[in-house]
RNA sequence: CGGAGCGUGGCGCAGUCUGGUAGCGCACUUCGCUGGGGGUGAAGGGGUCGUAGGUUCGAAUCCUAUCGCUCCGACCA
């Protein structure tokens, strides 16, 4: 992509409003626009970004045996009725009626509509396990939206259930999602730390909260250190084995959010403990019967007599996570993207446009990198080349190679690794080697 | 939902106290110089001052209402 071309207003002051690091740089490098509180635009940069860590996800989903639908947005009250929640929830939903005076409301998550699909739908023990999963737009109405994404009123979540005939196949079923998130979270470079949490208006008594530890956090958490480096499990990691080893090694040492705090454990912990604040990033749930029950989800058991359904729900926070990342990666310059999630891995910066070594340089090396299908972005603007380097440098792409007269005298142009700041003076040839490689 | 603020050109702000018909920086447009970290000179374009009503000869400025947005707290993926 050429920048001439692309979409990418970036803004050189800090937006007033933006407090923390994650909001005023995806405001400055063009990332979202704000439509009104708590609900933003996504602009290319931006959305490129959320579609890398939505893929993510549905990979490692997929991966343990999950199976991708799209529920619609708008649901209707009754269901919420039937589970007993259209009273409970409160404020928060956003309630709607349409032209016929039926009361509708914007999803703020789907147990419910999830449950009629399934009721209607199993009606043998056979069919089960089956664990479905959505990425779709959810609407809170929050009294107060702040941190940009990170805490907006619609955001994108990605949102899963189990449905199980017994309740160690459910137990299984977390377990899965548990090894599911690790690898997920991992994948993105983030390091996301399970603790105990509050099951809050979605009931059940098991449940997890992963955390990406950060200074912007919303939450207190604590910790014993050696959780931080407890090794995530691979993408070998075999979904039909007996994984409650690995979630019996995670949850062995203590971690919980300030809501779940045991102080006696920080004395017995001491010195190992760590102190510090998280991003909630996603929640699991096992919580029985408690929707199946309340909506009549039953299926034919071996003796023909019903089973009320086994359920789990589990979500990440997919909008969220683009903020999450840039909290745990950036400097004072702007963002630094992971290779993984990166909008464009590498960007092109012609300093002399309009100098005809210059120019072609930049056309061999851009059109070689598309040629090979690397994500590339080429700042072909007749721009200074302070400017140049700022919106770069903002935008956070891994690499960027930078070509200009003084090097190309000599052959040479610089790669530069946004993460590590390192610079090198290489042909093009070696440049896109050390790229590829 | 309690508390505190702010709405003036695309962005950031001054002007409001003490009424006299709108200004600064950045950005933008054109042209020139410059050319390896937001360079520079000249010339331009763009605002019924959130909205509605009121007071006044006259309102960005005073009064009333209303809408929007932000921050702190309580609440939450």
């Amino acid at each position: 992509m050429r920048l001439t071309d692309f979409f990418l207003p970036t803004i050189k002051e800090n937006p007033k409003e933006a407090q923390i690091a994650s909001h005023r740089f995806m405001l400055r490098a063009g990332m979202i626009r704000q439509s009104s509180a708590g609900i933003y635009s996504w602009l290319p940069l931006g959305f490129r970004v959320l579609k890398k860590i939505e893929q993510i996800i549905r990979e490692e989903m997929d991966r343990a045996g999950c199976q991708e639908l799209l529920m619609p947005t708008i649901q209707p009250a009754e269901i919420w009725r039937e589970s007993g929640r259209y009273d409970v929830y409160g404020k928060e939903m956003l309630r709607l009626i349409d032209r016929h005076d039926r009361e509708m409301l914007y999803g703020p998550t789907n147990e419910e509509m999830i449950t009629e699909i399934v009721r209607s739908s199993i009606r043998s023990y056979k069919d089960l396990p089956k664990n479905l999963y959505h990425q779709q737009w959810k609407f809170r109405d929050e009294v107060r939206p702040r941190f940009g994404v990170m805490r907006g009123k619609e955001f994108l979540m990605k949102d899963g259930y189990s449905f199980d005939v017994n309740k160690e196949s459910a137990i299984n079923s977390y377990n899965k999602m548990f090894i599911a998130y690790l690898r997920t979270f991992a994948r993105m470079d983030l390091k996301a730390i399970p603790m105990q949490a509050d099951t809050g208006p979605i009931g059940g008594d098991l449940s997890h909260e992963f955390l990406v530890l950060a200074e912007t956090g919303e939450s207190e958490v604590f910790c014993h250190k050696d959780i931080l480096n407890f090794e995530v499990p691979g993408p070998d990691t075999d979904y039909s084995t007996d994984l409650q080893p690995i979630v019996d090694k995670w949850t062995s040492l203590y971690a919980a959010t300030d809501e779940k705090v045991d102080v006696s454990k920080h004395t017995e912990i001491g010195a190992s403990l760590v102190s510090a604040r998280g991003i909630e990033v996603g929640h699991i749930f096992y919580f029985g019967d408690k929707y199946s029950k309340a909506m009549g989800a039953t299926v034919a058991g071996p003796d023909g007599n019903d089973i009320t359904l086994e359920m789990g729900s589990y979500g990440i926070g997919v909008s969220r996570l683009v903020g999450a990342i840039i909290e745990a990666s950036h400097d004072d310059n702007g963002i630094i993207w992971p290779d993984a999630v990166a909008p464009f891995k590498v960007g092109i910066i012609n300093l002399r446009v309009g100098d005809k070594s210059c120019d072609i340089a930049c056309e061999e090396t851009y059109t070689k990198m598309r040629d090979q299908y690397v994500e590339v972005l080429y700042d072909d603007r007749n721009e200074s080349v302070g400017v140049k380097f700022a919106d770069m440098d903002l935008i956070g792409l891994p690499w960027q190679i930078v070509i200009g007269p003084r090097g190309l005298k000599e052959g040479k142009v610089e790669l530069k690794n946004r993460s590590s700041g390192v610079k090198e003076e290489l042909s093009i040839n070696d440049a896109l080697n050390n790229i590829l490689g």
